[in-house]
DNA sequence: TGCGTATATGATTGAATAAGCACATACTGC
DNA sequence: GCAGTATGTGCTTATTCAATCATATACGCA
């Protein structure tokens, strides 16, 4: 049986991971894989509205997934946790496998 | 710009990761790392219901991170994709980078 | 100071999610 | 076949989440 305190744990990290778990998020980590970009760029190149992908990056911001810095009009974000790209290729590797498992099946048919 | 194919891609990851993104689900992970085990056993660990256990684990069936086995009345469950484990790992250590900046800030305090 | 731009936030609405209960299904052993 | 156990599923309800629009804040520059 779990303690109290694990439950917490699991709460946190369930909080952390969430913060990824989102299309538009996961976007938003692979394009900074490069390195940091402001709000504007990534709207642009995701394609969605600056109002929302602001609201996607203050999640994951508060997550502790990125980290941001201001300079004059603009901020910037950037990965804080870079494992968080584990995440993305560890799922690439999970859709190779149903993938795969498809593929077999449908050799019998 | 994302194209079609890469923004299709991005749903599909944004599905897995999103299949731990619980923590009842996060719990499962971690207490599937030392092998298969059967729905009653991991309700038990939990602390939850065995229905409510039941469907969390179809969740992450179908998402493909978990594998199932059946014999007799029980059915086994698996990680069939065990870097997710790396998941855990990786929000422990944004957590723990958390709570360094927390400490830090407080040191001025 | 006033204008324009970048970013963030409040409010609303529709959709997705999770938990609990009752019930259904699948299997075992008598 | 019948009782009992393990698992899965329909249904309902409450909660959370996401997108959009309008608006607010912060900054740079003339």
């Amino acid at each position: 049986m779990i303690d109290r305190q694990t439950k917490a744990l699991y709460e946190r990290k369930a909080e952390i991971i969430k913060a990824v778990a989102h299309p538009l998020r996961v976007a938003v980590v692979d394009f900074l894989k490069d390195g940091e970009k402001c709000v504007c760029e990534i709207a642009e190149h995701i394609g969605s509205e600056r109002s929302n992908v602001s609201r996607h990056l203050a999640v994951m911001l508060k997550a502790g997934v990125l980290r941001c810095r201001k300079d004059g009009l603009m901020v910037f974000y950037e990965l804080r946790t870079p494992c968080i790209l584990n995440f993305l290729n560890c799922a690439t590797q999970a859709l190779r496998h149903n993938v795969d498992e498809v593929v077999k099946v449908m050799a019998h048919a």
